[in-house]
DNA sequence: CCGATTACCTGCACGC
DNA sequence: TGCGTGCAGGTAATCG
């Protein structure tokens, strides 16, 4: 389920066993995952320290001592968890996860930190849609990363700009949000959400809303300030649930929100007085959740 | 420039 | 119990 928020509270739980941590052994179980893994994978992150922990939009960076930048994506399906043992001085067994499926953890980093704790961290993925990549420079001029266009956090996304990202877009406002390189980090269920936050229609044709009209800003303002809400709200929720979630089970990754209209056809409107209801549409080949009663 | 379709891969919920 | 179908949060290539 990885779109930005939960990318976003994989990277923190990660931190900690991560940053800073020696990379004493690395496994990587096949030679595959939606792509080969880079030339010399295991050698060349053998050995080296992780200064730093990153994000771009649904792109996870680890920055190696050496320079080097391991990028990695979730895809549809990709986890990490961490399993922390002992010190070398006290070693101490592995907390295991009898309950765990490994059947396709695929990538496990064995790591030690500067005071001597080791853990595991294994990248579980059964689509094998996900990925890893190197990076020699500055990742944000890899390739994969170049062309994204600008986060839903902080406060770059505000309506004057989003207005100008629309402006002329003949596209289903749904499908424009979907793109990565307008907003990056946004999926399925964020745009539905952000546009039901909106009131405004995943049919609408995107360019309407950046028009030289009053009524234009509105929208514009309204759906970028619904974004980078729904977004932050994602990302407190991952964060708050996420603690729980590494001491009871030790995993990362997924936590369980409740959404307004995602996953949710045929419920009521939770729009107060709203009275309509949720319905599915498929756009590009994909699930859009939305009110027709308050969403125009 | 646009949208729709297909592909990649496994798991799961569903109906029969 | 098994089997077929459709669907799933990702990106990218192809075609009209």
């Amino acid at each position: 389920m990885p779109e930005l928020p939960e990318v976003e509270t994989v990277r923190r739980g990660l931190q900690p066993a991560l940053e800073g941590a020696r990379l004493v052994a690395v496994e990587a179980r096949r030679p595959d995952l939606r792509f080969p893994f880079p030339e010399r994978f295991v050698e060349r992150l053998t050995g080296r320290t992780i200064t730093a922990l990153g994000r771009r939009a649904k792109y996870l960076t680890m920055h190696a001592d050496d320079g080097l930048v391991l990028i990695c994506h979730l895809g549809m399906s990709g986890s990490f968890r961490v399993e922390t043992a002992g010190t070398s001085e006290m070693p101490g067994e592995f907390h295991h996860q009898r309950s765990k499926n490994e059947t396709h953890d695929h990538v496990v980093f064995h790591t030690e930190l500067p005071t001597g704790e080791r853990s595991r961290i294994i990248f579980n993925d059964p689509r094998r849609f996900g990925f890893m990549l190197f990076s020699e420079g500055v990742p944000d001029e890899h390739p994969m990363l170049a062309g994204l266009g600008v986060e839903p956090t902080g406060n770059a996304l505000d309506g004057t700009l989003l207005a100008s990202l629309l402006e002329g877009r003949r596209s289903p406002l749904k499908a424009a949000l979907l793109d990565q390189r307008l907003i990056a980090g946004l999926g399925n269920i964020y745009v539905s959400e952000a546009l039901w936050r909106a009131g405004l229609s995943p049919l609408r044709e995107a360019g309407t809303i950046a028009k030289a009209s009053k009524k234009a800003r509105q929208q514009s303002d309204r759906l970028a300030g619904a974004i980078r809400t729904v977004i932050a709200d994602a990302i407190a929720a991952g964060g708050s649930s996420l603690r729980d979630h590494v001491r009871t089970d030790g995993s990362l990754g997924y936590f369980q929100h409740s959404f307004a209209v995602y996953d949710r056809e045929g419920e009521p409107c939770p729009t107060p007085g709203c009275g309509g209801h949720v319905e599915r549409i498929v756009q590009s080949g994909r699930s859009t959740f939305y009110c027709r009663a308050c969403q125009r």
